[in-house]
DNA sequence: TTAGTATTTAGATGTTTGTCTAAATAAGGT
DNA sequence: ACCTTATTTAGACAAACATCTAAATACTAA
């Protein structure tokens, strides 16, 4: 998932869906790179969990999987072990002291 | 930062360091990877903000920049921009009617 | 000032990634 | 059936990336 949005291309695609789900094209349209480009940035974020798709004629329909949204917060927050025990004022490596 | 954050050693280094600074050296012996590879993650990580250093004697003390934490939660709900408007039931593109 | 420890820089190498064009697939309309 | 529109797959390619070894730098201590 964070390799999915370590593409500023694709932080940008999340951002016009936020905005209410569109068609691969009409995203495409927002950028000057190629479709097919995009279809691949598209397979990616589908691949994380980020987006879903459903098919409305001949168009597909991207939207936002926002519930992804809690669990990756949820990582960042895991990481940094907010709210939790020793973390604001570190101590010194065993090695390092002098 | 979303750079930084996309590659797995890296993130396993910041859980390190949640749990209180140390030396290089001390996070090195975590991996399987040489000190010179654990270096250029931290300069990526160092770039990022994402962590500070300070020198002790012959060793470098890294530690976690918790504050980018806020910063990085801040961007991700602001891409899937949380407690917005219409996000929840998307609309269907204009071409994609029937 | 020489030796030892800790870390970074340099340079090389194989892999992954973002992009492209051309062709394939999918669905509808005439 | 055929043509048009929408999207994806295939294959190629250059740039970026993670890793390595060897050498350089930074600091301490004897």
């Amino acid at each position: 998932m964070f390799k999915a949005l370590s593409d500023p291309t694709r932080r940008e695609i999340l951002k016009i869906l936020a905005t209410g789900s569109s068609s691969a094209g009409d995203v495409a349209s927002h950028f000057d790179i190629s479709k097919p480009s995009l279809s691949h940035h598209f397979s990616i974020l589908k691949q994380a969990n980020l987006v879903r798709t459903r098919r409305e004629a001949q168009t597909i329909i991207y939207s936002l999987n926002s519930s992804v949204l809690e669990d990756a917060t949820r990582v960042l927050m895991d990481i940094f072990s907010v709210g939790d025990e020793q973390n604001s004022q570190p101590e010194v490596s065993h090695e390092a002291k002098r």
